[in-house]
RNA sequence: GGGGUGGUAGUUAAGUUGGUUAUAACGCCGGCCUGUCACGCCGGAGGCCGCGGGUUCGAGUCCCGUCCAUCCCGCCA
């Protein structure tokens, strides 16, 4: 018969000795010895170890032997101090046994997929996300998912004590032009039309703004139709933030106070003051805009010492009005083979570089493709711009601006984590000072670097209507760990005309811009405060708090590369009739 | 859309130059075992070698295609 549990497995010890206790859990480990037993339970909380023995009933030892690892079990008995050689330190209970006086099986298992104890090895990813449940009954995995418990309970309590709302906002919603590729749901009573699944609650959290919430926030689901990554999923959470009256410090300061709690209830860490760096100096320095502080190995611009290089893949960059730069890996000449630098001029290869200039500094100069850099003489010069000495190991990289700093930048981290160069901890920083817009040579216009939301710089709002919108930079900032971006944010544009110049300026026409975002520009007209805010991305701050090496190692039902739930076999075909109702044909296969 | 890696028993892996009955460990089933703690010992069952085609006397192994998982590029305001 079930029984309410008196004690969950975890918290049994010494102290409960003598007590008869009902607990309940998963059969983590059966030994069974012949006349004696030990049957250790598992639940969230720990595990606690069942002994069966000449002073339990046959009826409890012949049930012993029936079961298996992961059946549900649950036993009443008496706890009782272990003796002395039978002490086992590495349990949290080790001191205590339950001797059994009733055993029941409350659920059996199909054998197993795969082995539940950590000692088993890692089934393949698809065999786990099919069966999650099992997957999840790891205590790595519980462990994730408490520590995302607890990291969302802190930004909650963090942002109530600072006077935000929590408010909820639609998740089925109008798709907005710009942006990732919107998840579509068809109208029933609409034929012909579609809501959108948002890919943020932009512009509600600004509508609340003019509403007169002044601070609100929510823990949301974004929606995104794109293909994914080990750090992205179709849908993720974020600690969406908005505010009133804000300026850019403000909301710094908001966001900081977030993390610093979460890092301080879960971690018991306290952060330090977090650094501000310009998006062009990420750029230069490290290559990408969401910087690895916790290494050096920092870029260096080679381009004037190497300027007269008649080297052709360092000529022709510079004829074409490129670059050349390059970092150094300390004491990197003697172990770096040819076979891993070959691996290294892939990895810059794929970012569109041609190639890897690499060189090996000794007392004598320099060997490899780089030694064809610069003559006897000029040598000297190179080896002092880039800060590199004898037995270093010189990676550089000449050609157009962006893939010498994405290519480099990725072989910095790459480097850096095959040599153990990482530290522990947290190197969080600001990146501020985007460019607004960047234009895309293949679609022939600008695109908003952040959103078409944000707002211009207040000294760069002329250049809008009459000049370069390259040289516009946006009120904008990204907040940025240990090579993750982890939350973005900028000041919004509250000014309905600053808005349609904007607009205009992304080549949305009046009649366009009336159309889709008439119902922002109508709620900017009627009294809209100054605002701005933030979003912080959930699933990345719970790879940063676990460890974790995969979003889907913290998400509770994840999809995989390809957007498929193994478990619920999400997206699944509908049927003809359900399709009809929807005004939907599929134009491929159906079911 | 492109590139890399992988797919062999329930699971994780091994499988030589293409060669005759495809191995091992864990799990599962049966038996033994009174202080185990990833218990141990003995025995047994378990295979569409991802799928489809090709080469060959012969394919887990070679070739082509395809599917799935995973990592990356593009994409992700």
């Amino acid at each position: 018969m079930l029984e309410v549990r008196t004690h969950t497995c975890g918290e049994l010890r010494s102290d409960h000795e003598g007590q008869t206790v009902v607990v309940q859990g998963w059969a983590h480990a059966v030994r069974d010895r012949g006349g004696l037993a030990f049957l250790v339970l598992r639940d969230r909380h720990g595990m606690i170890q069942i002994t069966i023995d000449e002073r339990c009933s046959d009826a409890v030892r012949s049930l012993a032997k029936q079961i298996r690892l992961e059946y549900v079990v649950q036993a009443r008995g008496v706890v009782s101090r272990r003796a002395e050689g039978a002490i086992n330190e590495a349990m949290a209970t080790g001191q205590i046994e339950i001797v059994a006086e009733e055993l029941e099986i409350l659920g059996r298992t199909e054998p197993l997929p795969f082995a539940i104890h950590e000692h088993g090895s890692d089934a393949k990813e698809d065999v786990r996300l099919k069966h999650r449940y099992l997957d999840l009954r790891r205590p790595a995995l519980q462990h994730n998912l408490m520590v995302r418990h607890r990291a969302s309970q802190a930004a909650r309590r963090a942002l109530d004590e600072l006077g935000f709302v929590e408010i909820e906002t639609p998740i089925l919603t109008r798709a907005t032009p710009e942006g990732a590729r919107d998840y579509l749901v068809p109208s029933r009573v609409h034929p012909g039309q579609w809501y959108a699944l948002p890919q943020s609650p932009q512009l509600f959290k600004q509508i609340l703004m003019v509403a007169g919430m002044d601070r609100y926030f929510q823990i949301c689901r974004c929606f995104r139709d794109e293909d994914l990554r080990v750090d992205r999923q179709p849908e993720f959470s974020q600690i969406d933030v908005e505010l009133s009256f804000a300026t850019q410090p403000l909301v710094r300061g908001i966001a900081e106070a977030v993390i610093r709690t979460i890092w301080r209830d879960v971690l018991g860490e306290e952060i330090a003051e977090i650094p501000i760096l310009t998006y062009a100096e990420a750029i230069s320095r490290y290559g990408v805009d969401a910087p690895d502080r916790r290494f050096g190995m920092e870029l260096v611009d080679l381009t004037p010492v190497l300027a007269d290089s008649a080297f052709v893949p360092i000529r022709r960059a510079l004829d074409d009005q490129g670059i050349v730069k390059g970092f150094v890996v300390r004491s990197g000449a003697g172990d770096t083979s040819r076979r891993v630098l070959d691996a290294y001029t892939e990895l810059v290869r794929s970012y569109g570089l041609g190639g890897l200039l690499w060189g090996k500094v000794s007392a004598e100069g320099v060997s490899g493709p780089l030694a064809k850099a610069t003559d006897d003489t000029g040598r000297p010069a190179l080896l002092a711009a880039a800060g590199a000495e004898p037995g270093d190991l010189l990676l550089v990289a000449a050609g157009a601006d962006k893939p010498v700093h994405t290519g480099l930048g990725r072989l910095r981290v790459h480097v850096a984590r095959e040599r153990s160069l990482i530290g522990e901890g947290f190197a969080f920083c600001w990146v501020v000072d985007f460019p607004a817009f960047e234009h895309d040579e293949d679609a022939g216009r600008w695109f908003a670097m952040h959103h078409p939301f944000t707002s211009p710089k207040a000294e760069h709002l002329p250049l809008l209507t009459n000049g370069d919108l390259g040289e516009v930079y946006a009120d904008a900032y990204d907040l940025v760990c240990n090579g993750l971006e982890i939350g973005g944010g900028s000041i919004r544009i509250h000014d309905p005309q600053v808005q349609q110049q904007v607009f205009s300026a992304l080549g949305i026409e009046a009649d366009e811009q009336r159309e889709k975002f008439g119902f922002l520009l109508d709620a900017l007209s009627h009294g809209a405060p100054p605002h701005g805010g933030l979003a912080l991305g959930l699933d990345r701050l719970i790879m940063l708090l676990t460890g974790a090496p995969s979003i889907r190692d913290v998400i509770a039902f994840p999809k995989t590369t390809s957007a498929q739930d193994l478990m619920s076999e999400a997206p699944s075909p509908i049927p003809a009739a359900q399709l009809e109702e929807l005004h939907v044909q599929n134009t491929r296969g159906s079911a």
